[in-house]
DNA sequence: CCATTGGCTGGGAGCGCTCCCGCGGCGAGT
DNA sequence: ACTCGCCGCGGGAGCGCTCCCAGCCAATGG
C-alpha cells in the first residue's frame, strides 16, 4: 500500500530513475519505446509526482501566494476561477503584518511567487526578493509586472450610455477600488465629461456621508457612478432615505459587478469587469517571470456595461 | 547572498547537522548552552527552515486545503480569519472537479489534510485516505471530525426575540446555508415555534419566487426568519414590490451577518455566527486529526443576534 | 580502580526527485 | 576497416532536513 516512487518504475521497467525522471517529465534523453514503456508502467502503478520532492529538488514549490486585506473577500472567487494551479492564501490586519508573511514566504521557500492586490508593495517584494505581479494597479517598478483592466474603456461606455438617456450632471463617487489604477479612472472620467455642460465631479470621500452630501447638492446630479458595488448599495440606500425613486430621480452604475449587484432593488446597472481573465493573465504573467523572461504590463479585454434597474432616462 | 542551511550553521558553531537539527526544534538532546548558541548562530545568519525539505522529510506540507464552490465565496475571509497557518485554495466547477483535487492533493503530497464545506464529501475523503474537517455540518462519518456552531440556540434567540415584539406568525425561509446542519435548523424551528398559535412553516425552496408566494398567503406572516443573508435580501426586494414596509409591515431576520446586512435598507437585522472561531477550531481539530489523536466533534461558542432596522412590533 | 550508566554529540542514511557526467553501442565519414 | 560522433541510458551526487545509531566522556556504584 505504499506510494509508489519512481525508483519503483525504475525497478519494474528495468532501467534507472534517470531515465524514469527524462521519460516522465517529457524531455530529450530517452527513446520512444522507453518512454512509452515507462509512461505505461507508471499509470498501471497508480504514480504521482511527490510535489515536495519536486520542490526540494527544482527550487520551485509551484504555488503563488496571495496576502489578502479584508476589503478584497469578495473578488477572491472571480479571480481564482481564471487563475490556473493553487493559490495560497492568507488573510491578514494590516500592511506590516502582509510584508511579514511575504518575508517568511521568501525565506522558507512556501511559495515561488505572489499576487499583489494593490501597487504600493512592489517596491518591497523586489526587496525582499519575491516574484510579484500586480493586479489591475499602475506598474512602474521594474521587474514587477502588472495586469491591468482597462478601466478607460469601461468608464466610456458607461458615461456614453448615461449621455444617451440625457444625463448631463454625472458625479462619480470614487472609493477603495481593488484591481484598479484610480488615476486612470480620475483621468478617464473627467475627459468624457469635459464636453457636458455640467461638468461630472469627482467626490473623493467614500462614506454613506458624502453620498448624502451630493445629493443635497442643488442642482441636483441626475446620475452616479460609484467606484465599487458597495458604495452603489450605499447610494440607493441614501437615494432612499432622501426621498428619491431610483431610476426616476437618479440613475446609479456601479463598477465590478459582483452578486450583490442582482440582489438589490432596483438590481444595479454595472460596469462588469473581466476578473476571471485578469486572474488568468496573472496566473502567465507570473510563469513568464518566473522562467526569466522579461514581462511587461498586459491588459485584459475590455469591461462590458451591464444594464439593469438602476438607470434610466434622466428627469430634469 | 546564498541562503544558510543548518549545515552552515552546524559549521560555523563547530557541531553537528544533527546537533543543529535538534536544538532549533526545540528537542532533547543537546544542552542548554549549546542550543543557545546554536540559536544565536541562526539568528545571525538569518536562517529559515525550509518548509519544502521539511516537507520531503518530514512527510508533512504544513498547509491545509480547501476546495471552494463558488457559492460560499463570502464566508471565506471570516473564516481565514481564524484559521492559523496557509490555505491551499481551489474553486472548482462542481462535485467531481473537486473529488479529483482531493485526489491529487493527495497523491501529490500537496496537503496534509482538507476542509470540507459540506459534509457530502466525509466518506470520500475516508476513501480517498486526507485527513479531514467538516466545517459547520453534522457529523456521522468516522475519523472525519466537524466543527459545529450552535444553531439551535441562534434560532431559538430569533425566535424568542421576535415572540416578543409580538410576532406570532413566523415563517422561516429554508435555503443553501453554508456551515450549518439543515436537520438541526429545521428541528430548532419547528420546537422553538410549535406554542404560537400560527405554527411557523418551513418553506423550501430558497427562490424569490418561493418568497414572494410565502409573502402573499392569508394571513400573511409577519416576520421571516431567512437561512441566509442572500435570500433576506430578496425577502427585502420581493417586500418592496409587494408595496410591504419593513419593519412596519413585516420583519425580516437573517442568518449569518455579512457585511451585506448593513449595506441594504433597512439595515437586516441578524444571527451573526462565530465564523472566525469557526476557523480556529477547525485548525486546531485538524491538527488533532494529523496527531493521530482521536477528533470528536466540537462545537463554537454560541451564535449573537444583532438587532437592526429590519425587524420591528408586530402590527398584525 | 574498573565497569556501568546516561547525557551529548557526530556521522550518516534516508525522503523522492532532478540533472550532470560518462560510458557503451551504433551508424556515418574517409 | 578504423575512428569519430551521437544517441540512449546507468550511475550518482545533490536539494535541506529529520532521526536513528553508535561513540564519547563524565559521573557513579561496587
Amino acid at each position: 500500500m505504499k506510494r509508489p516512487t519512481i525508483t519503483d518504475i525504475a525497478r519494474e521497467a528495468g532501467v534507472s530513475k534517470g531515465a524514469v525522471s527524462y521519460a516522465l517529465n517529457g524531455r530529450p534523453g530517452v527513446s520512444e519505446a522507453t518512454r512509452q514503456r515507462i509512461t505505461e508502467i507508471a499509470r498501471e502503478l497508480g504514480w504521482a509526482p511527490s510535489s515536495t520532492a519536486r520542490a526540494l529538488s527544482g527550487g520551485r514549490t509551484g504555488a503563488t501566494g496571495l496576502v489578502l486585506d479584508r476589503t478584497l473577500e469578495v473578488f477572491v472567487p472571480a479571480l481564482l476561477d481564471g487563475f490556473e494551479g493553487e493559490l495560497l492564501l492568507r488573510v491578514v490586519p494590516g500592511r506590516d503584518a502582509a510584508v511579514a508573511i511575504y518575508r517568511r514566504w521568501r525565506a522558507e521557500r512556501k511559495v515561488d511567487g505572489v499576487l499583489l492586490t494593490e501597487p504600493g508593495y512592489a517596491a518591497e517584494l523586489v526587496r525582499i526578493g519575491l516574484p510579484a505581479v500586480v493586479l489591475g494597479g499602475p506598474g512602474g517598478v521594474p521587474g514587477v509586472p502588472s495586469v491591468l483592466v482597462d478601466d478607460v474603456t469601461g468608464a466610456l461606455e458607461a458615461l456614453e450610455y448615461l449621455a444617451a438617456l440625457g444625463h448631463r450632471r454625472v458625479v462619480r463617487i470614487a472609493g477603495a477600488a481593488v484591481f484598479a489604477d484610480p488615476a486612470a479612472r480620475k483621468r478617464a472620467f473627467t475627459t468624457a465629461t469635459t464636453g457636458l455642460p455640467h461638468p461630472g465631479t469627482v467626490h473623493p470621500e467614500p462614506s454613506a456621508d458624502a453620498i448624502r452630501r451630493v445629493l443635497a447638492a442643488r442642482p441636483r446630479p441626475t446620475a452616479l457612478l460609484c467606484d465599487t458595488d458597495d458604495l452603489a448599495v450605499a447610494a440607493l440606500a441614501a437615494a432612499r432615505e432622501l426621498g428619491l425613486a431610483v431610476p426616476r430621480d437618479l440613475s446609479v452604475v456601479s463598477w465590478d459587478d459582483t452578486p450583490l449587484c442582482r440582489l438589490v432593488r432596483p438590481a444595479l446597472t454595472a460596469i462588469r469587469r473581466p476578473l476571471a481573465e485578469l486572474g488568468a493573465l496573472a496566473a502567465s504573467v507570473l510563469h513568464d517571470v518566473l522562467a526569466g523572461e522579461r514581462a511587461d504590463d498586459v491588459c485584459a479585454s475590455r469591461p462590458r456595461l451591464i444594464t439593469r434597474g438602476s438607470t434610466g432616462p434622466a428627469n430634469s
